[in-house]
DNA sequence: TGTCATTTTTCACAATGTGGAAGGAAAAAA
DNA sequence: TTTTTTCCTTCCACATTGTGAAAAATGACA
């Protein structure tokens, strides 16, 4: 073999899971390709790129085309993404915002030195649609973009909570109520005081992580409708008191 | 094997190629993934869904999780499209406008009978964006979503090319020049002739496929930015001077 | 505590995917 | 024009990769 691009010399060796080859591979066009969309590209430059050989490369490039993740043009040779792939990722519609929201979320990375991030609710869960890192050397990677938290269970997802309607409130808490018991500090009580908490300062703060502090607070947009959360995430020593209002007040005035 | 979706006994049996049998299988997943991604899925929902076994299934989602493409709440046991897949689409946002002028293209479909397309420019190509057929028993459909032609080729197609300032409509057609030859009516003057026709009249009609026209409009945004191109495409013997005339109409007032 | 419904891991087997080689097709050079 | 080069596509023997039944693990519910 001459490219061996996960490193397997024999099954299960290397760490990686085996059995997938061929949908990473898959993967890994679609991604050269994205990369030369606007212009296209022809199969012996994503082959190289990808690391495989031409043949094979055209075998997964022709099923692609087929299952309409990618067009390809008789006349140039060239391919580029297909309507399918839009279509689809259309349908991951959760993750727009994100596109309105990343230079705010930057700003206030670069103001506070912490991580921000990005939380809508979906469903019964808190979804972290985007995360930016500031420049302090110790942050708080503990949620990636992407993942999910019980509706309540950090700051950001907390703010969504408090700021629902009582009735939809009690009826996700009641769902969850075994998912918090995975979470020291959101008991029932816990959680009925930080939500008060919110209610009355217009911010929260908790910790998830141990040795972190989140400050969170929502974001709404000009007609008042509730859109998701922006919270801000540093260690314990360094969020005092004060440090969490000039963060809640910061980040209030970043997403106006 | 207790399901066989591809119904492929032996190799190449069957009329599908072979040899990318889990790349079909792991988009299938991603669809069914899609269809639910609001509430999310189980994994037992998805291998009855795509008709595999639960390993089979877990196997191909743990990858596409690992690749960013799904996500999986640990708590909940639920699949959701992940940020990769979102991040893919968003770069094949040469379909956006698409989305835009749907309702109108149907519109114009319902009124005419025909097939109606929305073409853009990408590159030296124009690109078929997206196609709406009418409920006139002939319908033409030579040109698919996501398919390119030369830009100059086809009503759209032309107009678009024909509404470009004279370097850049100078620059394309000397590129293209090769490519024309594989058309009839495609001639250097037959060229010129039609972009005067445009220029004088607003309006295109030419032939790509034989026995069929194509009438075609530029649309704009309110700017006056160039956009892209709506066309109807029908057969010969519908289509004479008056209606064109009349189609040209309707899609410039429908377009505003 | 035990039962039931899931998800996850394991493993022997062969079907699927592989890539070298050869055939085409089209562009570039002579 | 013909030759050379480059790139795309098809073919096929081989073994790596993907398969699914079965077993193990997890978790919900009573």
């Amino acid at each position: 073999m001459l490219v061996n691009l996960s490193a397997k010399t024999t099954r299960e060796s290397g760490g990686k899971q085996a059995g997938v080859q061929s949908i990473r591979r898959a993967l890994a066009v679609i991604q050269v390709v994205a990369d030369h969309n606007r212009s296209g590209v022809g199969l012996s430059k994503i082959a190289g790129e990808v690391g495989l050989t031409p043949s094979t490369t055209h075998r997964i490039a022709a099923v692609l085309v087929d299952e309409g993740i990618l067009s390809h043009n008789g006349a140039t040779k060239l391919y580029h993404l297909g309507i399918g792939l839009y279509l689809l990722g259309s349908s991951a519609r959760q993750y727009q915002v994100r596109d309105i929201y990343r230079d705010t979320l930057e700003k206030i990375a670069e103001q506070t030195g912490d991580t921000v991030f990005l939380i809508m609710q979906s469903g019964y869960d808190a979804l972290c649609v985007d995360r930016v890192v500031g420049n302090t050397p110790i942050q708080i990677l503990s949620l990636n973009i992407g993942e999910r938290r019980p509706l309540g269970v950090g700051a950001g997802s907390l703010a969504i909570l408090a700021s629902l309607p009582g009735d939809q409130r009690e009826r996700i808490m009641r769902h969850n109520r075994r998912r918090y018991a995975a979470y020291p500090g959101y008991s029932p009580d816990d959680l009925a005081r930080m939500i008060k908490m919110y209610r009355e300062q217009g911010f929260v703060v908790n910790t998830v992580t141990p040795y972190t502090i989140g400050v969170g607070t929502c974001v709404h947009d000009e007609e008042g409708t509730l859109i998701g959360a922006v919270s801000v995430s540093g260690i314990v020593s360094q969020m005092d008191r004060k440090r969490q209002k000039q963060i809640a007040a910061l980040i209030k005035s970043a997403i106006q």
